[in-house]
DNA sequence: CGTTCAGTTGACTAAGGTCAATTCCCGTGG
DNA sequence: CCACGGGAATTGACCTTAGTCAACTGAACG
């Protein structure tokens, strides 16, 4: 069960099987039934999920509003990762859109972790330079492109989520509110 | 001269002094002038900078217009992150305002240095962690506030952009034009 | 003292927000 | 099977923020 695991694990560094071991021993598989949260605001994060199966939300609620940061899909990583490297709490809601199935990596068993090898460590800042990359391409689409620009970008290269996520929640991850969304959608549709 | 520099490794980890013998034998000491470039588009990036003493912009250029994307100050690492972890050509420009000396950090040697020791892999990771942090802040500012809210957030955050950057620069790094901080600038002075 | 370039201002435009009304879609209960 | 209820999406009217372009001001510097 755990197999897809360590195929994710070595998109970034290849585990030697004694490590491997090590590493299942720490790992928690958990249920989330939707609408359930993976980490609530003024909680700290202390676990990296791996999504086997199911759909997260990374949300930001201010003045009854909730501003979409990032959506999980299954076989992918998920964190407020700010909030686990830092230990500090989270500002933020990761919620569970359908139910779903996570592995739960302890941040303490993890950073436990990286003090025994190389290779763990190597992990750690493979992931830390992948996510930066994530984050950083985001933060340019926000610099330079306009919200019809950033929603082309969104059909082009991430269609899961055109298609799994209800509009609104679209809007708010393009930074715009959902009546700014359906009209650059009728904009995009009256020209084609 | 290069004791500054290890004090600033000292925020991420505390190398032993074997280990900062190594690394200083891999740096390299550069002047820039005024104008000159530390990275250059299509250029990949080769080297972490540490600024001993200037000023640098990161900006990229589209269509005869600059966005700005970070200024760096001195006592500080610098580098296009992106192109220097996934060694692609780098996208955009940094260049210095001003004269300065830099403490270059070639990549190759980095990375040679990382499968040397745990602590230099640290070292990798808690960089790589502190980048993230950055560029998450920056990227949770567009997506959750105004220009004139991250105007005012750079004047009480951080001040030396303020005091040693044109105004037409500091428009761009917050997402807009010259015209329209000028704007921001006016209503907030009125309203004082 | 004139050139140059940053910064400001005005007039107009465009993108997107706000609020309210309406339509669409889908699930559920009669 | 249909009717209805509720939330998502759309549309309209109006407003705010910021962009564009052009004119003007002001300070720096040779």
């Amino acid at each position: 069960m755990l197999t897809k695991l360590r195929k994710a694990f070595d998109r970034f560094v290849v585990l030697e099987d004694d490590e491997w071991e090590k590493f299942k021993e720490v790992i928690i598989i958990r249920v989330f039934r939707k609408g359930e949260y993976f980490v609530k605001e003024s909680e700290t994060c202390k676990y990296v999920g791996f999504i086997d199966k199911g759909l997260f939300r990374y949300y930001y609620q201010i003045d009854g509003q909730q501003y979409t940061r990032q959506f999980f899909f299954h076989n992918n990583f998920m964190a407020n990762y700010e909030s686990y490297i830092t230990n500090e709490t989270s500002n933020a809601w990761i919620e569970a859109l359908e139910d779903a199935t996570v592995f739960l990596i302890p941040r303490d068993s993890l950073f436990e972790l990286y003090t025994q090898s190389l290779n763990f460590q190597k992990l750690g800042r493979k992931v830390a330079e992948y996510l930066f990359l994530t984050v950083s391409t985001k933060y340019k689409s926000f610099l330079l492109e306009t919200a019809e620009e950033r929603y082309l970008d969104l059909i082009k290269n991430r269609p899961k989520v055109i298609q799994n996520i209800p509009q609104y929640m679209i809007a708010s991850y393009l930074g715009i509110t959902p009546e700014g969304l359906s009209r650059i959608r009728k904009r995009l549709y009256r020209n084609n």
